[in-house]
RNA sequence: GCCGGAGUGGCGGAAUGGCAGACGCGCUGGACUCAAAAUCCAGUGUCCUUCGGGACAUGUGGGUUCAACUCCCACCUCCGGUACCA
């Protein structure tokens, strides 16, 4: 009668844990702390998917362990919850987005508590909370009042910037303004989506080949005020303290990538105030300039006279034939004479219609327009064309490059299709797989390093002491300058969005409305500054702005002190909420701090992190980036969050596809819970395979493990009796040696399992000690103790009722871990294999202590292995004890 | 193109220098049953076999070693990321 049923026991756990508080976690941890972290999930509509409790279950099991070894465990959960499809539902149906939000997040919930994690609720957030967000918003009032101090490498509050004399001595405004274009926010013309027909912006995933997803109305690219971070200021040190985490080296090094410093130098061509005739400078305003710089040197803004480039091959400057500038680069009208203004400006235009995509869809044929104007080069003086090609991008570098076609792919594709110069400066020397022949008739670029040729008095220098000489050599003459770049670019940190955190900033408005470019930050005490409850969310707009720029008059417009002001239109991305949502976890319900300093000191950092590789460039470098803000303003102990970080695989369906919709391949969680329960599944995703590898579900799976849940019910139960009863074969009995030691080895594998995250193996091993018990005709209470208590962070549902069939009364979730005796695991007598030649011919039965002389002497003895041996000489022997012979013979 | 990860039975996977295929799925046979379900037991890499055993086998080719899935070199395939970053 009493079989193995989750659905009665798994709803009874979870009511006994949440009635009985059995995972709240103390203010301050009591003993060793381990603050154990999930990604926490977007509450979509679909419900949770079955990839999110592959990370979920790995962490519970983790924590149910460290809370068996007495540690004190954080481990909590709440909702990534802003997010487009919550306001792209209400522009269908009018619902607000927080209706939705808070209906999806009740699904969510539902379903996680389902499963069994053992978080501690009360700690739940969301980022859409007011009491959330007012936080959010405060961290970005400490980054606007923030400056990062390139000396100390070190954010500083904006009071302390050091401001010039001459802006001082200017006006009050300058000074503002000089503020403003130095804190960690700032604002800046950056183009959107925006779609006329819709009236709206887009964001870029509803644009699909220029025209709008919903609709397909053509979408133009057009500028728009935008709020930026100054996440560059920070590469360098995102990138160091990268080794002092204990992530993958994969996750770290994509990082790097994707900060991509690089060395190099700034090169400054001369261009000249007026050009001759041909377009070319004048050579005595040339060199007038260079005894300028001679006595001047560097200039840290160049003027109007020269163009500035950036390199990291300074050592083939006497192989750049052509320079190009990018298409947005402010010279391009200055540099550009009359007989190619009209080339010029169709090719620019061209350009501005191109998004990103379609500029780099389109890399495959170079394009480019000449300016007719010419630059000097620094090192022998000759004047080369400057040309406006889109390979150059206006947000790397200074926008200008000079080319090298003959040790640059890109300069050298170009220079094929325009038919310039191709001139090789750096011999490769003489190896077989490089073509040196084709290289130096110029017929193939050769981007390595070698030795300079038709370099003047440069040549025969290695290319890396060229760099170095080069660079003092212009750095003596003032004509450039050792440099460092990084792709990392500043986060474009607006949105035109309604449903995201608004910005707490103030514009203030003239006497005609018009706004007068002075800002006003909100002060901490003003906030939570709300969204609108009132608010049209298919409003349209004919001009391109935020949602936001049609919410009520008496949101939209502040008078303070006497001066009106329109409220910031824009809001947060959806990255804000979570850049710090580790933090509030400890302190969830504190309104006079983002969390309490000795709390945080407490408990941070996050000992482990896990989530999916999704995340691995932007959630993680956005969250460090903001934490050393944090740190430096003196609201955070330490300078990283994240100390381990583990990526769980994919999950494809059954088909071996991506789960998808559309593919009809998604598996349901509230099905398979339905079916075999919740422990089944948990058990399930854990033994598919490692936690980081990508895998493929399978029902079957499911239902091998649902089989061994029941195996496990029988080994103790007594099935078929009409009542709840012990199986007969469990008695209070001792052990014999050899249930001992399947007891002890069974523990300390899955000790060691749990310790390196190996779930899959952990439960192979849980899966032998079961087949071995369920031969046992007397199965000791004692050793099924044990073996529910290691079962427990798997299946603790299951675990529980067991323990209480066994007589408990309370929880085993402080239970002490069982230890394991490495006395108890030593066997009498191995099983030794005898190989010959390397080939297994034997096994041999012997005593664990038998010395090498014995072990050879038994290996001789075996029938087998005599029979191979015979007629044979033994040129070696090679015994590793408890491991194997080996007998080497001719 | 560049960077990263992975290739092992029919399938998911185990073994990080020492018996390849733990554990599970599937499959085959058996027990129980009037029968079925459930459960339990046994077998299960491929080929050859005189039924003792033998040969081959961890993407491919080479190398190091008494011994290689494991270490080294070259290559192939698949997956993920990224894309003109000077």
């Amino acid at each position: 009668m009493p079989r193995y049923n989750p659905a009665v026991i798994e709803p009874k756990w979870q009511k006994y844990w949440e009635a009985n508080k059995t995972f709240k976690t103390p203010r301050l941890p009591k003993g060793r702390k381990l603050y154990v972290l999930d990604m926490f999930p977007y509450p979509s509509g679909d419900g949770l998917h079955v990839g999110h409790p592959e990370g979920y279950t790995a962490t519970d099991i983790v924590c149910r362990y460290q809370r068996m070894r007495g540690v004190s465990v954080m481990h909590p959960m709440g909702w990534d919850a802003f997010g487009l499809p919550a306001e792209q539902h209400a522009k269908k149906t009018g619902t607000p987005p927080r209706t939705t939000t808070e209906k999806n997040i009740d699904t969510f919930r539902r379903q996680l508590k389902m499963l069994g994690f053992s978080y501690d609720w009360d700690r739940e957030l969301a980022t859409t909370d007011v009491d959330y967000f007012r936080w959010t918003q405060f961290i970005f009032l400490v980054l606007f009042d923030t400056w990062f101090d390139a000396q100390q490498q070190c954010g500083r509050p904006i009071a302390e910037l050091p401001i010039p004399p001459d802006v001082t001595e200017e006006s009050d405004e300058a000074v503002e303004r000089y503020r403003d274009e130095h804190r960690l926010a700032y604002q800046l013309e950056a183009p959107v989506n925006w779609c006329p027909a819709l009236g709206t912006v887009l964001a870029n995933e509803e644009v699909v080949g220029g025209v709008s997803e919903r609709g397909g109305h053509p979408v133009v690219r057009i500028p728009l005020r935008q709020w930026m971070l100054r996440i560059t200021a920070y590469a360098d040190r995102l990138e160091k303290d990268l080794d002092l985490l204990q992530w993958p080296e994969s996750i770290k090094l994509l990082q790097k990538n994707w900060i991509g410093r690089s060395t190099g130098a700034e090169v400054d061509f001369f261009v000249g105030s007026f050009q001759d005739e041909d377009g070319k400078p004048s050579e005595k305003e040339y060199h007038g300039w260079r005894a300028d710089r001679k006595l001047g040197g560097w200039p840290k803004k160049p003027g109007d006279e020269v163009l500035r480039i950036y390199t990291t091959r300074a050592d083939t400057l006497f192989g750049a034939t052509y320079m190009v500038i990018a298409p947005e680069h402010p010279f391009v009208e200055r540099l550009t004479r009359s007989d190619q203004a009209a080339a010029v400006k169709e090719y620019c235009q061209q350009a501005a219609r191109k998004s990103d995509l379609d500029r780099t869809e389109l890399a495959k044929e170079k394009t480019g327009v000449f300016t007719g104007s010419y630059a000097i080069n620094p090192v022998n003086d000759e004047a080369i064309p400057i040309w406006i090609a889109d390979y150059v991008l206006i947000s790397y570098g200074t926008g200008a490059i000079m080319a090298v076609p003959a040790h640059d792919t890109r300069d050298f594709e170009f220079a094929k299709v325009f038919d310039l110069p191709i001139i090789p400066v750096v011999d490769p020397g003489k190896s077989p797989d490089v073509p040196r022949d084709d290289l130096l008739a110029g017929r193939v670029a050769f981007i390595a390093d070698g030795t300079a040729i038709n370099s003047g008095p440069y040549n025969g220098t290695p290319t890396p002491e060229f760099k170095k000489q080069i660079a003092t050599d212009l750095s003596d003459a003032g004509l450039g300058r050792s440099a460092v770049n990084y792709k990392l670019r500043d986060w474009l940190f607006s949105r035109q969005h309604f449903w995201g955190e608004p910005f707490p900033i103030l514009h203030e408005l003239d006497a005609e409305g018009k706004p007068t470019g002075r800002l006003r930050a909100l002060t901490p005490e003003d906030l939570p500054l709300d969204l609108p409850k009132k608010m049209p969310f298919d409003a349209t707009h004919d001009r391109p702005e935020p949602p936001l720029g049609k919410a009520p008059e008496d949101w939209l417009y502040v008078t303070l002190d006497g001066k009106r002001y329109l409220r910031e239109t824009n809001t947060m991305p959806q990255w804000a909420g979570s850049c710090w949502y580790y933090l509030r976890f400890l302190d969830p319900k504190n309104d006079q701090a983002l969390v309490d300093p000795a709390v945080e000191k407490a408990w941070m950092p996050v000992d482990l992190y896990v989530g999916g590789a999704e995340h691995a460039v932007l959630h993680l470098l956005y969250a460090r980036f903001w934490h050393k803000v944090l740190y430096d303003r003196g609201y955070v102990g330490g300078a990283e969050p994240f100390m381990k970080l583990v990526n769980q695989g994919m999950i494809l369906g059954e088909n071996g596809e991506k789960m998808s919709k559309s593919r009809g391949n998604v598996v349901n969680p509230d099905a398979v819970v339905k079916d075999y329960g919740a422990d089944a599944l948990r058990l399930y995703e854990m033994f598919m395979g490692p936690l980081e590898a990508v895998k493929p579900w399978s029902m079957k799976g499911v239902n091998g493990v649902y089989d061994f849940l029941g195996r496990v019910w029988r080994l103790m139960i007594d099935d078929r009796a009409e009542v709840m009863q012990l199986n007969p074969a469990v008695k209070d009995a001792e052990p014999t040696a050899e249930q001992n030691r399947v007891l002890h080895k069974t523990i300390k594998a899955v000790t060691q399992d749990i310790e390196s995250m190996s779930f899959n193996t952990a439960i192979a091993r849980m899966m032998e000690f079961v087949n071995f018990f369920n031969k046992e005709e007397v199965r000791p209470k004692g050793v099924m103790e044990k073996f529910i208590l290691l079962l427990s962070p798997f299946a603790p549902h299951l675990a529980e009722e067991l323990w209480e069939a066994l007589g408990h009364k309370t929880t085993l979730a402080y239970e002490p871990w069982p230890p394991f005796d490495e006395a108890l695991l030593v066997e009498d007598t191995v099983e030794i294999p005898v190989q010959i030649n390397g080939k297994l011919r034997g096994k041999i039965l012997a005593p664990a202590t038998a010395d090498n002389a014995a072990l050879e002497e038994l290996a001789r003895a075996d029938a087998k292995v005599a029979e191979h041996l015979a007629g044979k000489t033994v040129v070696k022997t090679v015994v590793i004890p408890k491991r194997m012979v080996n007998f080497v013979v001719r």
